[in-house]
DNA sequence: ACATGAATACATGCATGCTATCACAGATAC
DNA sequence: GTATCTGTGATAGCATGCATGTATTCATGT
């Protein structure tokens, strides 16, 4: 499997996403400080970049800064979790709903594409492409709704919801992946163009997920 | 009218809120650039704060940077206003919703002041008071619904739709504003519990909103 | 007149150093 | 023992300078 390097345009855009890495694939622990010269030095940079990687990161919600205090890594509660996914559906499932009147072609194979990946990365057991590969699923979806500033949104939560894999493991039930069941019911009601379908297996696909979030770290 | 000082506690955040202002009272055009030196002379700071504000400003929709070049003024399209309400309505239509089943007293008091400054600030023709009020009514309702992620999406797509008034007049019709009665039907059917009114109003509201876009800047 | 390309002016991205503020430990008072 | 004060170290906020990339202008050729 070649994993592909991840490409940034800027340094500050490389250490958000090596951030970013480091939180999914849990090499840092909610709430632990993250003192911008540690950063710095770690990646080979000046605080400069550091801090505009740390705001961003704090706009999505995956860390908290307190103003001449310092950031750290987000830890959030239960309800804290509950609560991002109830906006997480609202948003999903209006932009299901409006991807299955109007989504391409080409979407359709994407998204197929996509569901593929995922089964090969399940398999694989590869935490890190299998997010992604998840994550591109929904992000498909948004895009299709042809609605930028829903799938802005969508993006924005779908990093939230991501980094909270810090809590479970989507590997612990071996054999069984429902999820992926789920995106290609999906995947079917888009093609069929029924709207209805599409938002009702999305909300269950993602009351499920935040379910998951009880499947041991 | 006692206006009180914007209150900060950074100068990023001074930047920030300073640009807002202006972008609000329209002392700034669509699509005008915004070098980080002409705004850091002007308002007494070196460019990293400016820097800063900047992309806050553009997390929240109102600026547009494109990396290595630089930053200017968003310039929404129709389409894109549309976006957003549609964006705004679901967030905001489950707000409300969640809100009637749970406001407090001490909220449903604010509510109400929220409503007198309002029609206060539509007397004087006070724009900027008036649609800081106006974005407190929506705040008040985001924060009892008890939902803090909620809040924080509301929080932002107020910002974004709050400087959409770039292009419209809210004063345009002098004696009417169906606005402020709207806002009292929809604090109404809160002290009610009426959870189903108060999302239908909140929908009419912002369909009202939106149209207003076409009145004349 | 129009297209192409080089030169120049300009703006951003980043590194670095200084300063103000905060967090924490130890001391002091009660 | 608890609470409050105080000093010291650590950390973020900001200013500044340099390097890099971009936009604009103007010359050149067709």
């Amino acid at each position: 499997m070649i994993m592909e390097p991840r490409l940034y345009t800027t340094s500050a855009d490389y250490v958000y996403q090596e951030l970013r890495h480091q939180i999914v694939t849990k090499q840092m622990k909610p709430g632990q400080r993250l003192p911008e010269v540690n950063i710095a030095v770690q990646m080979g940079v000046s605080r400069t970049p550091v801090r505009e990687a740390l705001r961003r990161l704090a706009s999505e919600g995956l860390v908290l800064i307190i103003p001449n205090s310092g950031a750290r890594l987000a830890s959030p509660t239960r309800r804290e979790m509950e609560d991002t996914y109830a906006v997480r559906e609202q948003l999903e499932c209006i932009s299901v709903g409006i991807a299955a009147t109007r989504i391409s072609e080409r979407n359709l194979r994407r998204l197929d594409d996509s569901v593929l990946e995922e089964e090969k990365a399940f398999e694989e057991k590869n935490l890190e492409l299998y997010l992604e590969v998840n994550e591109n699923f929904h992000r498909i979806i948004a895009e299709s709704s042809g609605n930028r500033v829903l799938a802005e949104y969508v993006e924005n939560i779908l990093a939230r919801t991501n980094a909270y894999v810090v809590f479970y493991d989507p590997f612990y039930d071996i054999d069984d992946n429902p999820s992926i069941a789920h995106h290609k019911g999906i995947a079917l009601a888009l093609k069929e163009k029924n709207s209805e379908k599409a938002v009702k297996l999305m909300r269950e696909h993602l009351k499920l997920s935040l379910s998951d979030l009880n499947k041991p770290a």
